[in-house]
DNA sequence: GATTGCTACTTTGTTATGTCAAGTAGCTTG
DNA sequence: CAAGCTACTTGACATAACAAAGTAGCAATC
């Protein structure tokens, strides 16, 4: 239902985790995040994202035109946005270990219990 | 460094999965998270999630003397709180397995990367 | 018997971040 | 020219974690 709370902090490190992958912007960001299941994210979500990230200097923008409408602001990740991110990386992971142990209780088996795969 | 945001939404899952497993009251609860990982859970934070899930009927609240020390309030798991866990989990899982993909890009290998077991 | 230290819960103010809603604007197509 | 897609902006709002301080019961030590 209200997703908003277990998407906070795990949002900006996704959108930086996609400019890692390469150059992109808002617009294309958004259908990666889509793609990738979190599906209800509004714009009014993610470029206050994007504007925070570039405030923080952990990514850098360039603006070009775009052939099928208004400017477009490339982004693309910085140094320091690299090590933000793997810091962010493991962080995430640590805490998201501590989840499964206690959502699961995995005491004897590690990874049976997150297994919905396909 | 400040993990507060990724908590978010996440820790009141895991308390109520804490509780789930049998009545139990904060102080407990706050090992339990310590054990489990989250070891920077003051009780300023968990206390005010606890009155939340009372407040929405998730759990139920009985007072009862500690052997050691002030009043205990004993807190169980209701009918909703259950129902709501579980739904908790789904979205949870949901989350986190669309974090994977973006974090670790995912494409060919499936619980790969996110191994730093022992 | 006062201090220290552990257990146990409360309260208040602060801050970060996602969300909604509305708006601006370029371009294409009917 | 109106509709609809692309693309970014802005402002008001709600939620939840956190720090810091406080209140209290009880036990052991000095």
């Amino acid at each position: 239902m209200d997703n908003a709370q277990l998407l906070k902090g795990i949002l900006e490190g996704c959108v930086l985790a996609v400019i890692e992958k390469g150059e992109t912007y808002g617009y294309e960001i958004l259908g990666e995040l889509e793609k990738a299941g979190l599906e209800d994210i509004g714009e009014g979500t993610l470029y206050p994202v994007l504007t925070r990230l570039d405030k923080n200097k952990l990514i850098q923008c360039r603006r070009a035109k775009s052939p099928l409408g208004p400017i477009r602001k490339y982004y693309s990740i910085t140094a320091e946005g690299t090590e933000y991110l793997e810091d962010f990386r493991e962080r995430y992971s640590r805490i998201s270990k501590s989840a499964d142990i206690l959502l699961y209780d995995n005491s004897s088996e590690t990874e049976e219990n997150k297994n919905a795969n396909s």
